[in-house]
DNA sequence: TAATAATATATGTTTAAACATATATTTCAT
DNA sequence: ATGAAATATATGTTTAAACATATATTATTA
């Protein structure tokens, strides 16, 4: 079982920076926000989330808009492809989505009229519909794909180990 | 200086999940958002970041609307008073903003509507604006703070070191 | 100092998010 | 089987985000 060891105070940031070279010493949050101090570890990590957060949506909204779609409508065409060829409900897909407040009607309708996806009305559940990725939505995911796996390499600046690390206190933080 | 370890690969993860009680035990992120995995440990962590994002997001959220104010204009206010009884510019907010795209021309005057700020022009700069906290603006504030930090504490489920750890590993994602 | 660039903010427009509510269908309990 | 609850989605409305562009002012520089 792997394991490393990362100093937590907030002193011995210094460590993580060293070896880094100079051009790519990161931006702390005290800096990028220009808020010299924190109440506390919790209300700083909070902010810290946030602020990371809105970078690394910045950065996709801008990558997905030269594709012609926006971060939501790509997280959905995803989730569809994942199912492709079966079919799915909107609230399936709902239950898959990052944002659990998504406005999913309004979503596929979007896509239904750039005709990334078909969207039909299910035959067991007249309430539901049955949706499905077109051809022309696979298109897209096909040519965005040999840009996420850089995109996203170069973007986060950390190690194999330090990914996995920071994934699960994400999950721990949450409860 | 204090030091943690933890584990980093993915199966070791039960071992973060030992000590909480039952009813704590946190959800994976893949449980989140049923994707059983990930291409790698960097398309994981980007999308972890993004969902507990949009959760604590949406916690503050509801948790502002009962105050009548959003979470952006919280951000703002918080700004403000962190400089009261100095005026300071809409620039200078931007630069403290965590969202570095909000369009600060408007979320100004939606709190000037609410009396909660004051803005006239700058004197040496015919260009900006001098934006200060009113009464109003700071009482709105004291009577968020008191529940600030019991908000922050049991929503994130961290020890004090897991935080400052959690922060730093965010502040290096970013490069 | 005149022209150019940069800055601070405003505004118009399109699009999407937020919120509440409505409707049809299915499930469940009795 | 029937009424109540739950589910899946749609829609209307208000509000805010996104994007582009405009305007006035200040800083720069040739």
């Amino acid at each position: 079982m792997k394991r490393i060891s990362l100093v937590t105070s907030d002193k011995a940031y210094s460590f993580l920076r060293i070896p880094l070279p100079s051009s790519c010493i990161p931006m702390t949050i005290e800096e990028a926000i220009k808020q010299p101090k924190f109440k506390n570890a919790y209300q700083k990590v909070v902010i810290n989330l946030l602020y990371t957060a809105n970078w690394l949506q910045a950065a996709q909204q801008d990558f997905f808009k030269t594709f012609g779609i926006t971060s939501s409508q790509f997280n959905m065409l995803r989730i569809l492809r994942g199912q492709h060829p079966i079919k799915i409900s909107g609230a399936e897909i709902k239950s898959r989505m990052l944002d659990k407040n998504s406005d999913i009607p309004r979503l596929l309708e979007r896509l239904v009229k750039k005709k990334l996806i078909s969207k039909v009305p299910c035959s067991n559940d007249k309430r539901a519909a049955d949706i499905l990725i077109t051809r022309q939505g696979l298109e897209v995911l096909s040519k965005i794909d040999p840009h996420i796996d850089d995109s996203e390499k170069t973007h986060i600046q950390l190690s194999k180990d330090e990914a996995f690390l920071l994934s699960n206190l994400l999950d721990k933080c949450r409860g």
